[in-house]
DNA sequence: AACATTTATATGCTTTTACGCATCCATGTG
DNA sequence: CACATGGATGCGTAAAAGCATATAAATGTT
């Protein structure tokens, strides 16, 4: 069986992560130029990451991430639920009703 | 107020995060070449990145980080101290803790 | 409605740099 | 010594970062 899972360097491989980025950008209502103020990268740039035509750095990720009040964390892998039942159980705004410390969630299932 | 908190892209504001990397690999008990030929990268690349001497792109740092069994996740500041914590206390002792069943696992720890 | 104006995102082009190959410098170990 | 093993460096090339400009979609004004 060839087990190819999504371990390669295309583009489809980071437009999930960007795409987080891209939300959690509108959920700031900052603009692609807004955000490349704040961060003192070209507007041009920011479309460019966010579209996944290009490659980013790791630099201009933890500025771009920062920024949005967001830090990238290298998790285990077997507690990449458990985090992501955190951040959810956080943005949910009225209403918090006993979670299950667990949850499926997407990543890439 | 000038507040630029070490927000610039220079070598050490990534060298803190590849520092991690760099320390996952040998708790994994790979040297620079044998990460690159899990990931498919010149152990040369591998020396720069860890080293701080290049701005790893995203797409590499997935694969590097995935293959050490670490998945890097945007996690919202004011959780970083739980994540943290999480991540503390599985590490703590050998004792195999209790892995949720659903993470799915394909590589050898 | 048509036209200007502002705001948001995308594209062409140049400079800088990550990536990849080969090579080289260590420090073992028989 | 020969020969591994782990890591670093010079160099060419493809691509990211940066600047200016173009397109798109709202927003206003007559």
């Amino acid at each position: 069986m060839e087990m190819t899972l999504g371990m390669n360097r295309s583009p489809a491989a980071r437009t999930v992560w960007l795409q987080g980025l891209k939300e959690a950008r509108k959920a700031c209502g900052l603009s692609q130029a807004g955000l490349g103020a704040k961060v003192g990268l070209p507007q041009s740039h920011i479309s460019r990451i966010e579209s996944g035509a290009v490659d980013v750095g790791l630099s201009t990720l933890l500025e771009i991430s920062r920024s949005l009040g967001l830090e990238p964390i290298a998790v285990p892998r077997v507690l990449v639920p458990a985090v992501r039942s955190l951040m959810r159980a956080d943005s949910r705004d009225g209403s918090p009703p006993p979670r299950p410390a667990y949850a499926l969630e997407d990543e890439r299932a």
